[in-house]
DNA sequence: GCCACCATGTAAGGGGTTACATGATTTT
DNA sequence: AAAATCATGTAACCCCTTACATGGTGGC
């Protein structure tokens, strides 16, 4: 029961209605928590009868009124306490992953056809996110950003993000360049 | 409702039991999913009930018996039919980095801990892979292996595993680091 | 006019997590 | 004698996913 621990991080950031956080989600947090909107709408609700979050109304004239939300002390004192908890290790749930587990034993060009666009996605990823990096720091260089800049959080956990997502594609790029070459020199048996 | 996937690529690589699987989830199929022992128990007997496993029971006197599944013809055209369809983007929920999205606006030290402890995790799952690799290709060279060894499957999901923990080593600790180094010289602001 | 975007909600059903139960054998 | 390993199961509850519903505004 951890989505109300991201959602309440999220929330340190600044004012944000459940349909903004659905999109802040679904960029960056998706790094570290994956959540569909759905779960948001019913988590913000869930906080906020509980206290953690408080809830405003902002009349709007151009689109439809929405509903934004801050993080109370409450809710401060349970993210201080969840901290001092030790964090259950991370899960993960891929797919593609599966496949290539049994890719001896299956059709091999849909897996490669997978691995491929997957490149792509993880190639877009990194790029979104070296600019959202840029973007973080302003004017500082890296280094001193590292050093001093605040926020520190967001852009450590983007950088775990890029970093995730290079080591992907580097994978995926060299799974499916290898699993090529060995549909075209199968096997190599009985070269009578 | 993809576990039953992950179940079906893992006994592809020969017959096991519930108990068997579920430390072979823990040791490498969580690379990519996660999943306790309960659920295994869980789904094998829904795949052998729709007919995609087939168990047998074998008598061992040394220890209590067991129940082992190998994979049906059935079972192989699920994966197969599973391979063909576009996988969803994989799902990562890690309390660690929420904790590290909020480090700004709470206690650092706790935080700084938890990394830090995940760093000497993170270091164990690399040599236990490295050493899972190397048993894999036996005699073979990683290239040699790579281009003609088989199984080829867990090999690349191994190598996956591996890569994702190295990262996961670095990123960890740069920012135990970097945030230890932040709080020995703070802000810097108004150096009277 | 139609599609995309903004904005939120209810509800059903399936999947995942946790607690609890049982019991034999081997190791410390 | 206690603890760890082997081995599996039932049941309750919570969370997550998906489908569906609603309705206003802005752009093509």
């Amino acid at each position: 029961m951890a989505l109300r621990h991201a959602v309440l991080a999220a929330l340190l950031d600044g004012e944000y209605s459940g349909y903004q956080l659905a999109k802040i989600f679904d960029v960056s947090v998706s790094n570290y928590w994956h959540a569909v909107p759905q779960q948001l709408y019913t988590e913000l609700s869930k906080l906020e009868s509980e206290g953690l979050i408080k809830g405003r109304q902002v009349i709007q004239h151009d689109r439809p009124n929405k509903r934004v939300y801050t993080v109370t002390p409450a809710g401060m004192d349970e993210l201080e306490r969840f901290a001092t908890v030790p964090t259950k290790p991370g899960i993960i749930r891929e797919d593609l992953l599966v496949l290539v587990q049994a890719v001896d034993h299956i059709s091999v060009k849909p897996i490669i056809e997978q691995l491929e666009e997957r490149a792509l996605a993880a190639e877009a990823k990194v790029e979104l996110f070296t600019r959202v990096l840029e973007g973080l720091r302003g004017d500082l260089d890296e280094e001193t950003y590292l050093r001093k800049g605040e926020p520190i959080g967001p852009y450590l956990t983007c950088l775990r993000g890029l970093a995730h997502e290079q080591s992907t594609h580097q994978w995926v790029t060299n799974t499916a360049r290898l699993l090529r070459e060995r549909i075209a020199e199968p096997a190599e048996e009985s070269e009578s």
